[in-house]
DNA sequence: GCGACAG
DNA sequence: ATCTTGTCGC
């Protein structure tokens, strides 16, 4: 795939993304994160309840098959992503992803090609802005448009998928972002683990 | 043309 | 993301 088939295809993803709660309840949360030796990629996929309980926890190993372009995360994370997803047994109602979601130069993040593609709600969580200016009060403008939110000076979110960025900021605030922390040290373990006896 | 640039 | 020493602040 080149870049320009990526862009078509996040332009096009763009206009699938729904901006407005659309679920009945969260009771669980999941969180995915991808660390790398290289281009081996590890992946772990945490689901928590909403009283952060631990319900499931996987890895994953594969091949990272693009580099990382700014804009084009989704073609570094997304398969390896996808993959460890699979391999959940349990059911969750929201997704967390670290990167952005609609607060992206087409409107088209990380979370939003996720949350789109599975069709769960999806937040994206990120630690710096790839677009867009802080406004007093926090939220984030984007072309004349409110598409996120900073939480604090390291965390920046935006809606990924069936959720509104009002809900998202209420739902962090109430449950923090958890299973995403825990993704980030599993799959930073899975990768020492790996260091160690290679 | 130049600089900036999620993870 | 990853590499990587000393250093500033709570």
């Amino acid at each position: 795939m080149t870049y320009d088939d990526a862009i078509r295809m996040q332009n096009e993803t763009a206009r699938k993304v729904v901006m407005q709660d659309d679920f009945s309840q969260i009771n669980r949360i999941c969180g995915v994160d991808v660390a790398y030796i290289g281009d081996v990629a590890f992946c772990s996929a945490v689901v928590m309840d909403k009283n952060s309980q631990l319900v499931e926890s996987v890895d994953s190993e594969t091949e990272a098959k693009h580099s990382y372009v700014p804009g084009l995360l989704m073609l570094r994370e997304a398969g390896p992503i996808f993959d460890t997803l699979e391999m959940l047994k349990s059911s969750y109602d929201l997704l967390l992803a670290n990167g952005h979601g609609v607060l992206h130069p087409r409107k088209c993040g990380l979370a939003c090609h996720i949350g789109v593609n599975l069709d769960k709600p999806t937040i994206g969580v990120a630690k710096s802005l790839l677009c867009g200016n802080v406004k007093p009060g926090g939220f984030v403008e984007m072309g004349g448009e409110i598409l996120g939110y900073q939480v604090s000076s390291k965390m920046y979110i935006s809606v990924g998928h069936k959720i509104s960025l009002k809900t998202a900021i209420a739902i962090l605030k109430e449950h923090g972002t958890e299973p995403l922390k825990k993704a980030d040290i599993n799959s930073k373990a899975q990768k020492m683990r790996k260091g160690l006896r290679t």
